[in-house]
RNA sequence: GGGAUCUUAGCUCAGCUGGGAGAGCAUCUGCCUUACAAGCAGAGGGUCAUAGGUUCGAGCCCUAUAGGUCCCACCA
């Protein structure tokens, strides 16, 4: 069977496969087991308005590895797959659906296109499924949740409910951003500002009762259709005879009052501005300060609407362009000046955002910040990396009431109703039956949906069942990590948080591991418009999930971006190839083979070297992951199979499996530290590759059931072996110095020469004596010689100065004295500069005194070395000056 | 305006609590050596942005400067 295995990996026929399995043998599932611990995590739903993108591949890889390590580790896993619902986002995309085929959104009618919407749904999520399937990922299908399945939406509804019987829900008339396109309210999060190049226009109002002016700057002239006053600031002595008269609104005619408010900035334009309560959040609070009316100059559509007068129906860049040419006809313009400022756009369609006053539904946030604030303060909940923190606060020391309604179909309808007598507002579970002011029995609901982020701030409780109390949220709540991307702090980290505290009493979990985006090869953010989006499942295609893991994870600190091009994947992928063949010349040399496990110390130094070497990789990576620094552990995985096991380990073994005759003994050694090496390495690999991991090991363990759900392995005092790491490390290079002079003299490898190595120290001798027939082979030699003195070594032979040992090479042919020469004195200036710097450090005396005793021996020892390598550096050059001519 | 972050080899990036500069890709030289040419063996390549400071010792800590990126913010 193993000799079936092909000689390059393939992973299109493996993973698909492997996932099959692990699926059905429930693997991926949780059950409330109270005899385990549980370890959880909910997945970031993705929107249903479209397939995944290289982000997910990357959210759900970190958490897949996560979670992976922590099953292995013995927790009992749940990772709670879902998607959202998405609501402003996916309104858009089934409405511009519905125009391509002709139809009208409102024409169809609420429930039609409620209908539409769940269609596109089930369409969606069942291709977002997919896709992470083939990703690999181990969350828990039989969970799956969508956030306006029965359950969220009960959770829903009891937070609205609960959270406007404390009163921190409310409906109220306030300045909010408006959505012209979308027609809908946003909250701030929702908004995004963008620098833009404008204008400044200069605008003189005539001063009643005078024949003075008094001139206004302003960015958008259309708004003084609504201007009710022009403020300036108290103490600018240019205004004070003038605050408390009235100016003459141009073009409108309206008598507005001149006022006085510290909001107004004496420096800057002309340090008098208009005010127009009902289109500005600043002029909105100058207005309630200074009793102005508000006057609403706007449709829903942002065109101009009857208050505008001649302007009526215009749309609200067209009628600038009027306003202004009116203006300056009419002699009340006085200059326009180049501007670039701050425009709000929103975050979904990049629609210049109209702020408006209208009748909304609010969160009260300032009293539900605070648990979520001092959750950070009393180290309930950290973020990884910790610089997060900073942003998190920030935002919620700063925070304002949420706007939580929108003016949309999809989505949770608010549990709100209207006594249709008396107008009443009743939030209920389901129509009040009476009204409790008139006794009126007929209601209207609420025509409004919730923010999309309404909902999934619940998510990590709504999913385990609350508002029931049941087994699973007893049991898996609080969850323990959230992996996210640094953009979505605020739009759902804080607000979980701060639910989590609201309804449950606790933080939802204890750790945020923020990670962030992957860009394209230029380093620009994958878009749309762009077009330099790549689709992972294309990637999966051609290179395999793991592959594509193993990309996003690899040089990448928890929180940076990262670039993402084919040449990473095809290195990825290069190295399951390299794991995929390590594992087939082990595989093929094990054969049917029954091995029987050594005892230790009859180990050969080589086998005892990567043993212990692995044992050091096991603890290393351990911690690494436990600090969540998955890029680390991974480069330390690699750097170990590839450089030490595949490069010289199964080197080292090659001689003594091909000459198993000689000593079956230490075949079997051989062959049982390869397996057992592998299955090691082979279990530290598979959270990051499941894939191909998971198919070695079912052929090279097959008696198990399955790696992955196999124990991730403990690091072993006893299995530490210093002496072999120093003699393997001694081996290593001698090999390499011979390797590098014949490279350097261009001896071809058919060409075979003896390698003499003249060593004192016994042990050491010993060591490398165990390791002679794989050297001849690792050095194209025809024989390795372990001697202790220079006895019957040619005075021509190129020569080697490694620690504690001096190498000799005779060829054939005669050596170039000159180039030997020269060679050797490179190596003399080597030493030298290796000595000058111990001696430097050695020779001060605060380095002694105040390092620390083990560094100072450190480099005494290295001191130590160097001089002795130079002293036989120097006393070979003699040898050669005198032998010259 | 406030804050975060980055500046390390030709390119893309690692570098954990300060103790002799690393990887992948690219380049150059040899190799079809019976696991792997998606490979093997060698080689070249860096004033760690700049200037100070702390320290026995700084890529890492502190300060300033320059440039890049991002986030937040109500200067009309």
């Amino acid at each position: 069977m193993s000799q079936n295995l092909e000689t390059t990996y393939n992973p299109k026929e493996i993973e698909p496969k492997l996932y099959e399995k692990w699926c059905e043998n429930k693997y991926f599932h949780a059950e409330v087991d109270r005899s385990r611990k549980p370890f959880t995590t909910v997945m970031p739903p993705p929107n249903i308005t479209g397939k995944l993108h290289m982000g997910h591949a990357l959210d759900n890889t970190m958490q897949d590895i996560i979670i992976r390590y922590k099953r292995m580790q013995g927790f009992n896993t749940l990772w709670v797959p879902g998607t959202d619902h998405a609501a402003i986002s996916t309104e858009v995309k089934v409405t511009n659906q519905l125009k391509e085929e002709g139809i009208d959104k409102k024409e169809l009618g609420r429930e039609k296109f409620l209908e539409r919407t769940w269609q596109w749904k089930e369409e969606y999520a069942g291709t977002i499924e997919g896709q992470l399937k083939k990703l690999g990922v181990s969350c828990d299908w039989d969970r799956e949740r969508f956030t306006m399945d029965e359950g969220c939406s009960k959770a829903v509804e009891e937070v609205f409910i609960s959270l406007y019987e404390k009163g921190y829900i409310y409906k109220g008339s306030r300045i909010i951003n408006w959505c012209p396109v979308c027609k809908t309210a946003l909250s701030d999060a929702e908004v995004e500002h963008e620098e833009q190049d404008g204008f400044f226009w200069h605008i003189k109002y005539p001063i009643v009762g005078t024949d003075q002016f008094l001139e206004i700057a302003t960015t958008r002239p259309e708004t003084m259709l609504g201007d009710t006053a022009i403020a300036v600031h108290p103490d600018d002595e240019r205004y004070q005879d003038i605050v408390g008269k009235t100016a003459l609104l141009p073009l409108v005619n309206r008598e507005i009052p001149i006022v006085a408010d510290y909001y107004v900035d004496k420096e800057f334009g002309t340090g008098a501005v208009k005010i127009t309560p009902a289109h500005d959040p600043n002029d909105f609070e100058v207005g309630k300060r200074h009793d102005l009316p508000e006057i609403n100059i706007m449709n829903d559509d942002a065109t101009i609407n009857e208050q505008g007068g001649v302007y009526a129906g215009m749309e609200r860049y067209e009628a600038r362009k009027a306003i202004v040419k009116d203006l300056e006809e009419q002699g009340y313009l006085v200059k326009i000046v180049p501007h670039s400022h701050n425009v709000g756009t929103h975050e979904r369609c990049k629609t210049t955002v109209e702020p408006l006053i209208k009748q909304q539904w609010f969160v009260k946030m300032d009293e539900l910040a605070k648990p979520a604030i001092e959750a950070i303060k009393k180290g309930e909940l950290k973020f990884v990396p910790e610089r997060f923190d900073k942003v998190y606060l920030h935002w919620l020391e700063n925070i304002r009431d949420w706007c939580i309604s929108r003016q949309i179909w999809w989505g949770h309808r608010i549990p709100a109703y209207y006594c249709d007598e008396c107008g009443e507002i009743v939030v209920s579970r389901g129509m009040p039956e009476v009204c409790p002011k008139c006794g009126c029995k007929h209601f209207t609901q609420d025509e409004d949906t919730l923010d999309t982020w309404f909902s999934s701030a619940l998510w990590p409780f709504s999913t385990l069942g609350w508002p029931e109390h049941t087994e699973e949220l007893d049991y898996f709540y609080p969850t323990d990590v959230l992996v996210t991307g640094y953009d979505i702090i605020f739009f759902w980290v804080v607000r979980m948080v701060f639910s989590g505290y609201a309804h449950t009493g606790k933080s939802p979990f204890h750790t945020v591991f923020i990670h962030g985006l992957i860009r394209d090869s230029k380093g620009r953010k994958m878009s749309k418009s762009l077009g330099n989006g790549i689709d992972p499942l294309e990637i999966i295609d051609q290179y395999g999930a793991d592959a594509l893991r193993m990309t996003v994870m690899t040089g990448n600190a928890p929180g940076n971006d990262m670039r993402f091009y084919n040449e990473r994947v095809e290195a990825s992928r290069n190295f399951a190839n390299k794991v995929w063949n390590a594992s087939r010349f082990i595989l093929m040399n094990l054969g049917d083979k029954e091995l029987t496990e050594p005892e230790d110390f009859k180990l050969r130094p080589g086998d005892r070297w990567i043993l212990s070497r692995c044992n050091n990789l096991i603890k290393e990576v351990t911690e690494n992951m436990d600090k969540f620094e998955l890029g680390i552990a991974l480069a330390k995985i690699y750097d170990f199979l590839w450089d030490e096991f595949c490069d010289w380990y199964i080197e080292l073994a090659k001689y003594r499996i091909y000459h198993a005759g000689e000593d079956e003994k230490s075949a079997n050694d051989a062959l049982w530290t390869l397996r057992e090496v592998l299955k090691n390495s082979l279990k530290l690999l598979h959270p990051y590759m499941p894939f191909v991991s998971e198919e070695i090991y079912s052929k090279l363990v097959p008696e198990e059931e399955s790696l992955m759900m196999s124990a991730w392995p403990v690091y072993d005092e006893n299995r530490n072996f210093p002496l072999a790491e120093n003699i393997v490390g001694h081996f290593k290079e001698i090999i390499r110095g011979v390797r590098n002079v014949r490279a350097e003299m261009n001896v071809p490898n058919s060409r075979k020469a003896k390698v003499y190595v003249v060593c004192e120290d016994q042990q050491l001798c010993a060591g490398l004596a165990f390791l002679n027939n794989s050297a001849v082979m690792m050095a194209a030699a025809s024989e390795f010689i372990i001697q202790k003195d220079k006895t019957g070594i040619a005075e021509d032979a190129v020569s080697i100065v490694v620690p504690d040992a001096m190498v000799y090479v005779p060829l054939e042919e005669l050596i170039d004295f000159a180039q030997e020469i020269e060679r050797l004195t490179k190596e003399e200036a080597r030493l030298t500069k290796e000595i000058a710097r111990a001696q430097g450090m050695l020779n001060n005396e605060k380095f002694i005194s105040k390092a620390p005793e083990a560094k100072v021996q450190e480099e005494r020892d290295k001191l130590e070395k160097y001089r002795q390598m130079k002293e036989q550096v120097r006393a070979r050059l003699e040898n050669l000056k005198g032998k010259e001519h």
